[in-house]
RNA sequence: GGAGAGGUGGCCGAGUGGUUAAAGGCAGCAGACUGUAAAUCUGCCCGCGCAAGCGUACGCUGGUUCGAAUCCAGCCCUCUCCA
């Protein structure tokens, strides 16, 4: 059942390390070359060079190993060749620690309006000028090996779940002879960091079992479930989740692209998933949503005008530990840019928490203990 | 004292005879957000009612008209300019 193990140059440290397992979950330590990621990890999204409203050494503060940066926008936006002769992009950011890109592919369907598919490749029409822009499996590699990525994504065809099945299915065939020249591309390029090859076939354990063949055939230093969170409910993805993770190999990492809520986050862990990415902790950040143990709150609803409380009480982050939420809740309704600073900051941490308490609990076998309680709480109604 | 402009729903502000319970914005009350075209978007926002609907409503009073926020008269008030 192991992976065909990915051909890496020597200078290349990518490593998974399983340290302790608890039913499908495990906990365990990705090296790189820029350092090590705890997972299950949790990454910031920092589509544009920057996670929204933070600074690099808060982000790292909360907890992050590692952020994300996305191909399709920093290709319009600065530009790739730009941040190479600036130095890469850690040294443009100010981010030293691992870097995550994604390929453009789920701009492909993001902006699908905008979007022309071809067995090329996709032509973007630029969401800022209009100007048409070829994504290919080759020149997301190579605009992600410009950036400077720790761990590179193929380049993929994501489509939404209820797309007729037909659609769906040729989607998954195309990404997977993406995935092909991505890995082609990635090593003609000499890249000495990772690359992660991404499973898609919708909610069909048959169309995903096909692609994480062919996926496993190439071989890849990690495998992304793809394709999930578009829609189609907790449930229907907590069942594709009972089969997928099995589908990809044991021994290396597997990363859940674009999930999730809190609660979607335990329970991907428990179905054995090592990495996450999310927009929601910090764009609800800066449209007035906390999360907290209890469930998400809303800091713009009039009962916290005269809240002395924290975001979270107990929360140990510097934005909970300085603030009530009283204030929190003048600033967000003011539109002031520390409101959206403090909300990011507390979500960061809080999703860090939340991964921190799963990696020990999966050190000490008590993960579905720990998981069943979580998720109560967190659905309660708030107090 | 004279000349002019104007008074519309919490605020600003369209509307100048019927299709107007009255555009739009703001404020307010909620909701959404999942590999970020997002410091964004959506709904509600006179009262009662689940709804059909009923009742109130465009400074006040009266009038013209089948019908008035819209036309006429008087009154009250505000602003600008001149004395």
């Amino acid at each position: 059942m192991t992976g065909k193990t990915a051909k890496r140059s020597p200078v290349s440290r990518f490593n998974f390390t399983i340290q302790a397992r608890d039913g499908a979950a495990r906990s365990g330590t990705i090296t790189t070359a820029r350092g090590d990621i705890r997972t299950p990890a949790f990454m910031p999204v920092g589509t544009a060079a920057t996670v929204k409203a933070m600074r690099p050494d808060e982000v790292r503060a909360s907890g992050a190993d590692i952020i994300l940066g996305n191909t399709y926008h920093l290709m319009l936006r600065p530009g790739a060749e730009r941040v190479a002769k600036l130095g890469g992009l850690h040294k443009f950011m100010g981010w030293e620690r691992p870097i995550l890109t994604d390929s453009g592919g789920y701009q492909v369907m993001s902006l699908s309006e905008r979007t022309k598919v071809t067995e090329q490749g996709v032509t973007f029409a630029s969401h800022l000028d209009g100007s048409r822009h070829l994504l290919s499996p080759e020149r997301s590699m190579e605009i992600q090996t410009l950036l400077g990525a720790d761990i590179v994504m193929a380049f993929d065809q994501l489509v939404k779940t209820d797309d007729r099945p037909d659609k769906q299915r040729e989607a998954m065939e195309r990404s997977m002879r993406w995935a092909k020249r991505s890995r082609d591309e990635f090593d003609r390029l000499g890249n000495d960091g990772a690359l992660f090859g991404i499973q898609q076939g919708g909610l069909d354990e048959t169309m995903r079992g096909k692609s994480a063949a062919a996926l496993r055939a190439i071989g890849f230093d990690g495998y992304a479930v793809g394709g999930l969170a578009v829609g189609e409910g907790q449930a229907a993805m907590f069942d594709t989740l009972d089969f997928a993770p099995g589908q990809l190999p044991d021994d290396q990492p597997r990363y859940l692209m674009g999930v999730g809520k809190p609660d979607d986050l335990v329970g991907a862990v428990l179905r054995g998933i090592d990495m996450f990415d999310c927009v929601l902790p910090t764009r609800s950040g800066r449209t007035g949503q906390a999360f907290t143990a209890d469930g998400p709150l809303n800091l713009r609803n009039a009962r916290f005008a005269e809240d002395r409380e924290p975001i979270e009480p107990g929360c140990s982050c510097p934005a909970c530990t300085t603030f009530e939420r009283a204030y929190v809740h003048h600033l967000v309704r003011s539109g002031e840019i520390l409101g959206a600073m403090l909300m990011t900051q507390h979500n960061l941490w809080f999703y860090q928490r939340l991964m921190e308490q799963m990696r020990e609990v999966i050190a000490d076998q008590r993960l579905s203990a720990f998981a069943a309680t979580f998720v109560d709480r967190y659905r309660a109604p708030a107090s």
